[in-house]
DNA sequence: GAATTTATATACCGATCGGTATATAGTGCA
DNA sequence: TGCACTATATACCGATCGGTATATAAATTC
């Protein structure tokens, strides 16, 4: 219950806006409960993103494992991201936004380790597919990041409620990746 | 130099994370004096955005108007920003950080309007631009979002360090997104 | 049933938050 | 010289910050 409340009031109003004293209010409980089950404001953190960031890195590993197929990793790999986008948007703004946020505050400190994982995953992915796509050699690096910004970017435009996540999105947006705008 | 060290300190650690004490100590003066001139801490923000923003506004205003070239509207926009990333390194980390920043804070609420105007440009031009070329048609809104996300994924990867802002990045960068991957 | 551990609350810590009341320097002008 | 206006500082406001010392209620173990 206190990690859901605090999902919801960091995403709506960021990590260094919103003290112990409300975490605990939203909660339903008194600072030293708090502070007996995560220790501080940062060990709350921690157990949020183990709680909501571990499982979109489970369901990340298969999709992003390539066996042959980059088009079906990448399409099946979207659809996570929007599936998430979705089914847990509160989630998803936090994890958009602790991805930007600055480089030496606390909140971004703490997230780095996964959402690092998350971009890895792509990173490898294309340096494996780049053996069966000899047209693509030496840009591996570049595309694992690109894909993930990518990705990323039609996450945020799916939360704002810019674009719809329709059945065929990861098609068009992985279509699009690859062969570009114009077919 | 109040607006320069603010920029600093809330680019490295976020609008919340710095008080106005620090603001005050870091551009060597007392709150009065801060508050003599912006009234708030809001409004340095606003001040540093229009000090800052504005020129990344103005020198998008002519590549992102389109007279016909898609192609150089395209790379020259990406130009801008990756200038900025190397330039003003600084304000671009800003940028993005208040981009992505939870839309309830208030740094988002500051900046929003900014923010907004630079992904318009774009979808205006892929609105002027879809006229001549049909095979577009019915997706200019969702291809303005996406080059803007694409054009500040690369913003970020230069400010990261991930990838270098060599001569020739806007073009293989608008390359890829026209033609996609593997061409 | 007594002892121990787990879990919760009241009340408080010094520090800092954004912001201001008051006083006073410097400055241009009559 | 004196008056307005600009600009800066000292010292303070109540509120909130993250965190804790102490006490006690509830559950578990012996």
């Amino acid at each position: 219950m206190i990690l859901e409340r605090a999902l919801g009031l960091w995403a709506a109003r960021g990590y260094d806006a919103v003290g112990v004293q409300a975490l605990c209010e939203a909660g339903g409980v008194t600072k030293p409960t708090l502070y007996y089950y995560f220790g501080s404001k940062r060990g709350v953190l921690e157990a949020l993103l183990e709680r909501y960031a571990g499982p979109l890195l489970e369901d990340l590993r298969e999709p992003s494992t390539y066996r042959g197929d980059l088009t079906w990793c990448l399409e099946e790999s979207a659809r996570v991201f929007f599936r998430y986008a979705v089914q847990s948007p509160v989630f998803m703004r936090l994890f958009l936004y602790l991805r930007n946020a600055p480089a030496e505050s606390e909140a971004a400190g703490r997230a780095e380790a996964f959402l690092d994982e998350v971009t890895d995953n792509f990173v490898y992915m294309f340096r494996y597919a780049a053996e069966d796509h000899g047209n693509m050699r030496g840009r591996e690096e570049a595309y694992g990041l690109s894909f993930t910004g990518t990705a990323l970017t039609y996450v945020r435009l799916i939360l704002d409620g810019k674009i719809e996540a329709v059945e065929d999105l990861p098609y068009r947006v992985v279509h699009q990746f690859s062969h570009g705008i114009y077919s």
